[in-house]
Formats: structure tokens, sequence, C-alpha cells
RNA sequence: GCCCGGGUGGCGGAACUGGUAUACGCGCAUGACUUAAAAUCAUGUCUCGAAAGAGUUGUGGGUUCGAUUCCCACCCCGGGCACCA
């Protein structure tokens, strides 16, 4: 036979494989359908990378299992074509990108092949290609049309060398994710998607899909999702006062009782308050009320407009036409015929509630509340409208004569300026001691004029709005700020007057931009309040639980038993010493701790009890350790739960007198002296840890739940449930917020997919028609972005000056792109019916394959790619375009392939390896072996082309066994055993990704078969179909050599009878005292704990060991091993 | 700082659910074949020790008959997030 010699056969069994169309995928078929994916790569300049094969291997590797366990397999390959760095090149050498991808797509195309994957090359999808595109830009056009994709002027990263602005995904540790240039925030208007409205689903819903836990955490993380409360805090002085607009409803009871009510009201607090006498109340014709209220009354950026029944619609018009934002709007409801207690029906016909809502919470951004004069639930609309505008409802509290309202506090602290900060801790609240605004909070310009320290506050505002982003990281966080003055808040719940500072340690875009700070419990707060010298106070006592562990751990049924106690700390007279007691009959180490007794002070008790402990009689008290400690715990010695409430107090001894302690307490526990660092590896609960830390650093941020303390009625509760009582107490509202922000998905760039929209001096913002699209990228010359970050497309006249869809008129093509993660959110859809010209994709051939089984990419794509395609094929899901609201059912990650040295791969380092060099001297199949076995896939790797050799002779081992096997060989039970090993680990390794083993057990069987004389043709005929997903060609060629016609990969997968994986026999460790001493080899019916005992014991190695030792016990795990103690 | 991984020979790494630590591969050493080299084959290869034996899975402690594996504390490396209230 023909030495092993890959470049004959390689090629060859490519070309065969890809006649018989081996690997294409049918959409109808009888079998079970399999979708395996493998992200599709950028084909850039630097050619295919190892990196890709160690995924695609793997992923092949499985789509071959797939199909020999009978599966019809999906398994498809293109090109994330749109991008950068072809751009840049572009820029450089003046050549079109479409043809410098091209050809990198070429090399690409060629480079898989050469590596034998078993992708369906009938289905390739191309990004960059008009007929692909056309639906990217569909699926945006779907998004505009909801309101999720909306442009906005903000603030975005911006890479001043790449002129382009970046997601807060593509920016790492402040620099350009693509250039490592250092970013700068920009206000700019850029195209927006919502990704934050799915924000709790794309949460939730990972529930739901098997991926690596660390890829579901990176995720959670990511989003980010905190429950928590926003609080109001009612400014107390500088606040501006409001002028009120009050829109009566129609004629009635109503108008003659609540709003002269709330008129008077307010008017008595000081506010100013127009009430216009709306025309044609008893017929409404909102049109002529809006104009009239337009007109007539004075509308400005201080105004809270409150709208009753009718009034309420009128309020969201006017705010809509006057388009400006105003301080605040409310709305009231109480349009309710008190005869009939049915809903008017001008009310419910005449208006229509397709508003904005969006727009009117951006016009009316202080306030807005929606009042209930009424049961909501009678009036389902309200709640709806509160539900979309995101606005607290003020319950009612007039029943019967509903249109006389009594007060309403809620209603009204609502309506008094204030300040809204969000908090997951509002059972802190009582220790709120000041508050803190972002700088860019947009309340700080409304205060201006009250702000008496004003020149100050703006050079803030303006130095940390200067700051890049790096300049603030380095900067060590060190906390700095200015205190407003002439501006003061009050805490709602202590009703106490608290000072208000602006900060950059808050950040303007979550929550609301402001905090009230709690330095008791917040190590950010604690900094700051000890650089500003402002009040701590405690509003939480710590809480020790004894975990489920151990042998205090808290016994369930058992009821607590309070107590009140005294943690003693004791320091030695002379030396830096301090007294640890250790118990004897439990593993407790702390300090000296004991009950206070009825009428006993606690420093007499502290005394008393070092007496009686330690013995030393002269103890001077010299401070108290903080406030009270919660320890719960199971007490072993009194076989009961404790509750105990600590008092830490610190002694010093004068002397070392000392009296004889009671044999009583000798048995209890033993007095030790520690320095310091003994002290620290000493305890061994965290409660007396606490009083340590006090000890040693004064005050501890105790950051944790606890006991609620000094906080009134609430003091005592549990914080955990004190967080809801408190919000309720206060008028707040439970609220959830997210890390995740919405996507900055503009690019002023050329190489992408441009955006389907025109702007229309006319009609404003309009979509490209459906019949137009796709919207084609023109040619152009030159590709440079320009300085002032318009796109090289602004250049493009002809392209850009196009008649409005809608009036016909004069209008201008949206020149921005699409960021490159727009192509690759839905490719796995486009495989599935790649040509469709009607659809993204046929729907049946959807049902059929989709989900995609099993996903496999880089880690470096979680919070990216993997989290942006989850967000559209949901959004696909909700338009009905796709089924399932989840695109992967499974997603694996491997690790990097870094170079020789540990480093990451790079051109400009030169230490790329490049596998059209690996191939030409080893072959397909050995760099496909060696990428598989090089270590564990899922961890991050460094290469070694002294190791590669190694998988190219287990494929020259393999290839030799063929000269061994023979039709008729000698019953070898052993062999037989170790195949079927083989082929269950083999088996189960893949499926785990756990490929390095996977091979090994392969090697192992081929070492063993390598042995023997002649090896039987089944046994063989076993390996090579183990073997072939690995190295597809050279088994392919030994297969047919044996066999013939069929390939070897349309062999059905070997099946193994567990029975044979047991061995006959087994080899048992002998240990004596859990050393191991000796073996012996044990028949399986023979493997009875008393005859292996009696045979190990005959044994004259055990004998040795045991000779005049009193044998006193004996562990034995069957087939493994027998421990003797002697 | 927080959240994930990880730490085992000269190197990549293996070890099921707590049960022979170092499988498999690379490298290295010795030998065979060869004029020689490569390739191949055979043997050996954690440390100390002549041996019996003892020690060893980042460090220290604990639980256990027995710990790479479980618990506690700490150190180091990689990745993610980073003043997210």
């Amino acid at each position: 036979m023909a030495d092993y010699d890959p470049k004959k056969i390689e090629k060859k069994w490519q070309l065969a494989w890809h006649r018989r169309q081996l690997h294409r995928a049918k959409d109808v078929s009888r079998k079970k359908k399999y979708y395996c994916l493998v992200e599709f790569p950028y084909p850039s300049g630097d050619g295919l990378h190892v990196g890709h094969i160690r995924s695609y291997t793997a992923m092949d590797v499985i789509a071959r299992k797939r199909r020999a366990e009978g599966f019809e397999t999906l398994y498809p390959i293109g090109w994330d074509s749109f991008g950068l760095p072809t751009e840049n090149y572009a820029v450089k050498t003046g050549i079109h990108p479409k043809i410098v991808t091209r050809k990198n797509t070429d090399t690409f195309r060629r480079q898989l092949k050469s590596l034998g994957f078993s992708f369906d090359w009938k289905r390739e999808v191309d990004t960059s290609s008009p007929a692909y595109y056309k639906w990217t830009q569909w699926i945006f056009l779907q998004m505009f049309k909801r309101g999720l994709a909306y442009k906005a002027k903000m603030a975005i990263n911006w890479c001043p060398s790449c002129k382009i602005g970046l997601a807060n995904e593509e920016v790492i540790d402040g620099r350009c994710e693509r250039c490592g240039g250092l970013t700068e925030k920009r206000e700019k208007e850029q195209w927006m998607i919502a990704i934050t409205k799915y924000a709790d689903r794309l949460l939730k819903d990972l529930d739901s899909v098997n991926y690596l836990e660390r890829i579901k955490t990176q995720q959670r993380n990511w989003i980010g999702r905190s429950d928590g409360a926003e609080i109001d805090f009612p400014i107390s002085e500088g606040g501006e006062k409001p002028n009120f607009l009050l829109l009566h409803g129609w004629t009635g009871r109503a108008n003659k009782n609540f709003l002269p009510w709330l008129k008077k009201k307010l008017e008595s607090e000081g506010f100013a308050v127009e009430t216009p006498e709306l025309p044609n109340t008893d017929k409404p014709t909102e049109e002529e009320q809006v104009t009239y209220v337009l007109k007539n009354c004075t509308i400005d950026a201080n105004t809270i407009i409150v709208g009753h029944s009718l009034g309420a619609i009128v309020a969201l018009k006017v705010l809509m036409r006057h388009n400006k934002p105003v301080r605040g709007l409310v709305l009231v409801a109480a349009a309710m015929d008190p005869d009939t207690n049915k809903e008017y029906k001008p009310f419910h016909k005449t208006f229509s509630w397709d508003f904005d809502f969006e727009k009117i919470k951006r016009l009316a951004s202080s306030r807005l509340v929606i009042s209930d004069l009424l049961e909501t639930e009678r009036i389902p609309y309200l709640k709806r409208m509160a539900l979309k505008l995101e606005a607290p409802i003020a319950q009612a509290t007039a029943k019967k004569e509903h249109f006389t309202a009594k007060e309403e506090p809620f209603l009204l602290q609502k309506l008094i300026p204030s300040i809204s900060v969000f908090t997951t801790r509002p059972d802190t609240l009582f220790g709120a001691t000041y508050l803190v605004l972002a700088p860019e909070h947009q309340i700080i310009e409304k205060l201006k004029r009250k702000i008496k320290n004003w020149p100050e506050v703006l050079k803030y505002i303006k130095a940390s709005k200067a700051k890049k982003e790096m300049e603030r990281m380095a900067e060590g966080r060190e906390k700095t700020g200015v205190a407003l003055s002439g501006v003061r808040a009050i805490n709602p719940a202590t009703k106490e007057s608290i000072t208000v500072f602006i900060a950059d340690y808050v950040l303007a875009g979550y929550g609301t931009g402001a905090i009230m700070a709690v330095p008791a419990h917040d190590q950010r707060d604690f900094e700051f309040a000890k650089e500003f010298k402002l009040p701590i106070r405690e509003a939480i006592e710590p809480l020790f639980n004894a975990d489920d562990k151990g042998e205090d751990a808290i016994r369930k049924g058992l009821p607590f038993k309070e107590r009140h106690a005294a943690v003693c700390i004791v320091k030695h007279w002379s030396e830096d010493k301090y007294i640890g007691l250790k118990w004897k009959k439990t593993d407790w180490r702390g300090f000296v701790v004991g009950g206070i007794e009825d009428g006993e002070s606690l420093e007499d008790a502290g005394r008393r009890e070092i007496a009686e402990e330690t013995g030393y009689k002269n103890a001077k008290f010299v401070k108290k350790l903080g406030g009270i400690i919660h320890s719960q715990f199971y007490h072993p010695l009194k076989n009961e739960n404790r509750w105990a409430k600590f008092q830490g107090l610190y002694f010093e001894l004068e002397n070392g007198e000392r009296e004889e302690i009671s044999a009583e307490e000798n048995a209890i526990h033993e007095v030790l002296w520690l320095t310091r660092d003994e002290v620290e590896k000493f305890l061994n609960a965290r409660d007396m840890r606490h009083f340590w830390q006090r000890l040693l650093r004064g005050d501890v941020v105790y950051t944790d739940k606890g006991i609620v303390a000094n906080s009134g009625k609430f003091t005592g509760i549990p914080s955990e449930k004190a967080k809801l009582e408190i919000v309720k107490a206060v008028g707040g509202v439970e609220k959830v917020s997210y890390k995740l922000r919405d996507w900055v998905f503009s690019r002023q760039r050329y190489w992408g997919e441009p955006i389907p929209i025109i702007h229309c001096e006319n009609c404003g913002t309009v979509a490209v028609p459906l019949k137009d699209l796709p919207v084609k990228l023109p040619d152009v010359k030159n590709f440079k972005p320009t300085e002032s970050g318009e796109s090289p497309l602004a250049n493009v006249s002809t392209w850009i000056n196009v008649k409005c869809p809608e009036c016909g008129g004069k209008a201008k093509r949206e020149t921005d792109v699409m960021p490159n993660w727009a192509g690759s959110s839905w490719y796995y859809l486009r495989y599935v019916d790649p040509q469709n010209k009607k659809k993204l994709a046929d729907r049946k051939k959807l049902n059929h394959w989709m989900p995609v089984d099993w996903y496999n990419g880089g880690m470096e794509h979680t919070t990216l790619h993997l989290l942006y395609s989850r967000f559209w094929h949901k959004f696909l899901f909700d338009i009905g375009a796709v089924p399932g609201s989840e695109p992967y059912a499974k997603r694996t990650a491997h690790g990097l392939i870094l170079a020789e040295g540990g480093e990451k791969m790079s051109k400009s380092k030169g230490n790329v390896v490049n596998p059209d060099d690996i191939i030409k001297m080893y072959g397909a199949d050995t760099l496909r072996v060696y990428e598989m076995f090089m270590g564990p896939f899922d961890q991050a790797i460094s290469w070694s082309s002294d190791s590669i050799i190694g998988a190219r002779r287990f494929i020259e081992k393999v290839w030799k066994l063929s000269g061994k096997v023979a039709k008729k060989t000698p019953a070898d039970r052993e062999l037989e055993s170790l195949v079927t090993t083989a082929v269950k680990k083999v088996g189960d390794d893949i499926e785990e990704m756990k490929f390095n083993t996977a091979v090994s057990h392969m090697m192992i069987l081929v070492n063993e078969m390598d042995k023997r004389e002649s090896i039987d043709v089944e046994n063989y005929k076993t390996l090579l179909q183990l073997v072939a997903p690995f190295a597809p060609h050279a088994v392919e060629e030994l297969w047919r050599i044996m066999k013939g016609k069929k390939s070897v990969h349309e062999a059905k997968w070997p099946r193994y009878d567990p029975k044979k994986v047991a061995k006959i026999a087994h080899r048992i460790i002998i240990q004596i005292n859990g050393k191991l001493r000796d073996s012996i080899m044990v028949e399986a019916d023979e493997a009875e704990q008393a005859e292996v005992v009696k045979k190990a014991l005959a044994r004259d190695t055990v004998r040795q060991w045991t000779e005049g030792k009193e044998v006193k016990r004996v562990i034995y795990v069957p087939k493994r091993l027998l421990n003797i103690v002697v």
C-alpha cells in the first residue's frame, strides 16, 4: 500500500463529494432536521485565520456526526462583507471595495474548500450584495414604522481617527474597538434602534435557551436589570415654581367643583394659575379648543398643563402642537356620568387615543401624572395611557361624591418642584443625607437663577464635559463635586432639609440622572461624604446569617431566641495583642462574648464577661464599636436558634492581674493572645470580623441587607421587606432600570447598507417605499470620510437628491449607512432560503429549519452580534416574519488561538499562521486534527508548530494499520472492549465539545491496535468511522480501499453495546490508611467485599503493613478500591 | 472594585459522582536500523532517595478512611464590566 500523501487524496475527495452533492441540505426530507451554524467570516485581506478553522472544524465534526446519525443536516457558510477594513483599504488604494471584497471572498472560499468542510455551498449568502441587503433595509424600515428606529441628537462615542460613531459595545476601555484610538463624546444626530424596549425579554428568554452559562451571565450583566424605585425629593429652597394651565372638560359638576378646588389650593401655595374658558364646552370640537388655547394662553417651559376629562385630550393635543417641552403634564379623568354611572359617550367616541406617546413624554419631561378620581379599573383607558406614558397614577380618595375631591397629597406632591431619584435601596431612605445630580442633569439649567454659586457650578459642568473617557477613569475615581448653594431639597422620609450637589460620579444616562446619597450604606457616597464632610447616618443594622452549612447553620422550624450581648475586643497591657477565644466543643473562634443582664450597663456587662471568661481583672473601657449587629445562628451547645444583638466594645487591659478561671468556663473555651495578623486568620465568623474591621478602620460601610434602624416606624423591619413599604409611604413608584442603552445605528461611512430613508422639506422623515428597495450604494471614486463627520455619500449629489415619495417635492436621501452588525443580525435566516426574491425567507422553509440547533462562535460577540441578532429575531417574530422568538437553541463558544508567544496573532507582529502553509506541509486533515487536539476547545491556546507533527503521526498510524486488517482474527475480548469504550467516549466527547480527549481516545485505540499482529475488519472500520469527522479525506481513501462504493460519510454512526464496556476483570487498588500499597486483579463475578478483603489480606505486601495491627475499618468501593484502616 | 474562567511535569494538557494524580500528544534521553542524517521502531522520562520509602496538583487551613475534586481564607494569571445608585 502506498504511503500516506494528503496532496494526492484531499483534492480528489473534495471534488468527488462536491459532484455527489453529499453535503446539500434538502428542504424537504423525511429525516429529522439539524441546523448547525458557525459565525460567517468577514473576508479580510489577511485570509482565513487558524481561529476560523478551529470553530469550523468543530462544527464540521458535529455536522458530520449528525448526518451519520440520520439527520438532514444544514451546515451553511457565507460572507459578512461590509466593513471598515475593506473601506480603509479602498481609501488608501483607490480600488473599489466591491472589487476588494470579491477578491477576498474568492480567497476565503478557496481556503475553506481546501479544508474539506461539509458546507452546503449552494446556500452562500453575502451581506454586501444588493439582493441580500434589500432585506436588511426592509427589516430596518419595519422597525422605523413601528417607532423602534428613530433619529436623536445625543452624545455618542466618536472615534476621531476612524471618523465614525460607535455603539457602547464597540468601545473598549474608552478606546475604539477597531483602531485602538481614544474616543470622545460628541453630540450628533444619529439613527438609534430601541433595543432597550426588548431588554426585559432579552433577559427573561435566556432561561429558555441552552447557552453556555458564562454567555448567559455576560448577557445578563450587560443588560443589567436593577429593580428599584423612583422617589421624589421636593425642592425646599430655590425651586422655580411652575405656573399652571387648567383645562376643563364638559360643563358639569367636575368643572364646578374639582377645578376650582384645585385652583384655590394651588393659589394658596403661591402658584400662578390660568383657567381659560374653553369654547363650545357642551358640544366639544377639539380642534377649536386646541386652537383657542394655543392662541390665548401662555405656555412655556415652566408650565404644567392640567387637563380634566375632555381637557385631558385637549392638553395632549396642545402639547403636541406646541412642540416644545413644558414643565409637566397632569391628566385628570373623571369622565363618568354621575347619574348613569356610565362613561360619557363623546369622550369615548370622538377621540382617538393614537397619540405619539414617546413624543409627549419628551415634551413633558419633568412631571407626568395621571390622576384618577374614580376607581381606576373602571376607567381602563386611563390605565392604558398611564402605561404608555410610564406615568404614575394618583389614586382618588373621593367615592360617592367623586367630583368634590378631597385633598390629594400625592397629586400635589407630584406638582411641587422636586428632584426624582432612582434607587435600588429605598430601605435606606432615612439614611439619605444629601442629593447628587449628574452635571448634565436638565434641572440644573432650570434652577440656574437660584443657584448662587453659578459660575463655580458652570465651571464644574464644563470641566466634566471636557474630560475624555480615559481621563475620567485615570483619575482613580477620586470624588469631585460642587454643592448648589441656594438650592436645597427635603428628604421625604425624615422631612429634613438636605444639600444638593452636582458630581460626575453620578451618570446622566442611568436612572433619573440623580441619586439620593446614603453614605452609611454605599461605598461611593461614603467616599464623597468623607471628602465633603457630610453627615453619615446608619439606616441599616448589619445582619449576618449562618449559612446553611456548618454546625451552627440555622435549624429550620426552631424559633429564634433573642439576646442582647456584648462583644469585647481586649488589648494586651503592653503588647499589640488581642484576646481570642477558641471554643472547645464547636468550631467558633471569636472574641469575648456574653449576654447583658437586666439592669446592667453595657460597659459593666463587658467587664464582667472579660473577668469570667479570661480572668483578667483590670480592663479599661475605651470605646463602643458602632451600633448593633444582628447575628442569626444555631447554638449547638444550647440547642437553640439564636438571634443575637451584638454591641461591640473595645477594652484595654491596664495590667496582667488575673484570677483563676472557673473549671466550667475552662471547659468551654481557651484564651489566646493574638497579634493583629493572627486575629485576621483566627476569626471565622463574619459578625466577629465586622467588629474587628470597625476597630481597625473606624467607619465601615455596610452595603448588604439587614435590619432597618433609625427609621421611624420602619425601625426593626428586615430591610428587604421595608423596601416596598417605604416607597409607598413617600409616594414613590417602583421602577426597573437597565444598563443596556439604545443601539447607535448610524455610521458616517461608505461601505455599508444605505439607510433607506428620505428627508423631505414638507413631510419630514419618510421611509423609502418597499417597491424601491434595495437602495443601492452608488459608485463613487472617493471613499474618504469627511472632516465634518458626514458620510462620503453626502458628496454624491445625483444620488442624494430625490423626489419625496409622499408629496413629490424636493427631498434628500439619508447619507448614513448601517453598522456592520446589521447584515449579520439575520443572516442565519437567509441560509434557509438564500435566493428568495419576494421575502427574506419562505415561511415554510423557516418553519422547517428554524431555530438553529447549535451555534458556535466567539466569546467576543456575546454582547454584540449575539445580543443584536436575538433582538432582531424577536422583533421579526413580533411582526410575524419568523416562527419562534429565539433564533438559537444552543450556543457554545470556542477559545482564541494565540500566536506561539501567547500574543494575539497580527499582521504587524508578523506572527500570523497561514493555513495554506500548514496544508501544504502536512495536509488539511492534519491541520483539522491538530486544532481539535491542541487543547480544551473553549479555552484560549497558543499555536505550537512543534506539536502539529503529532496529529500527522496519528493519521499515518491509522493509515498504516490498514496493512494489518484481516478477515479472520483470533478472538480478542480486550480489544473488543476497547473499541466499544472508544465509540462511547468519542461520541460523548464530541457532544460535549471535548474534542481534545476525543482525539486522545482514538489515539489510545490506535496504539492498542498497533500492538496486535492483525486487526479484525469490523474493528478497523469502526475506528475509521470515529476518525472520519476529524480527518475526512484520509479516512475516505482508506474506507474506499476497504469497502468500495459508498462514502464513509454516508455510513451510520457506530453504536455500542453498553454491556461490552463493562470489563471482565478489574484492578482493585489496595490502600492501607489511605496510602497506595498494592493492587490485585479481581474477576467481575467474585467482586464481593468479603472475598476481596480475604484475598487482599492474604498478600505479603499487605501483611507487611497490617502485621500486629488491628483492622479498624474497611472501605470497599466496588471494582475500584479497598482501603484498610489499621 | 464587581462578575465569569483558570492555576497539575520541560511544554499543550488528562482525571467519571471524593477513590491508582500526571492519560494522550510534543519535547528530551538511550538503544535498534543506517556510512551518516531524517523518518521509523523499542525503552525511559514529576521530585528526593542506592533501595525500602517519602513528597508533590498556586499558598495556608478545614471536612474525610481517602481531596486536583468539597468548605474557608489568601496569592497569581486570563476574560468581561467598570462610579449603573
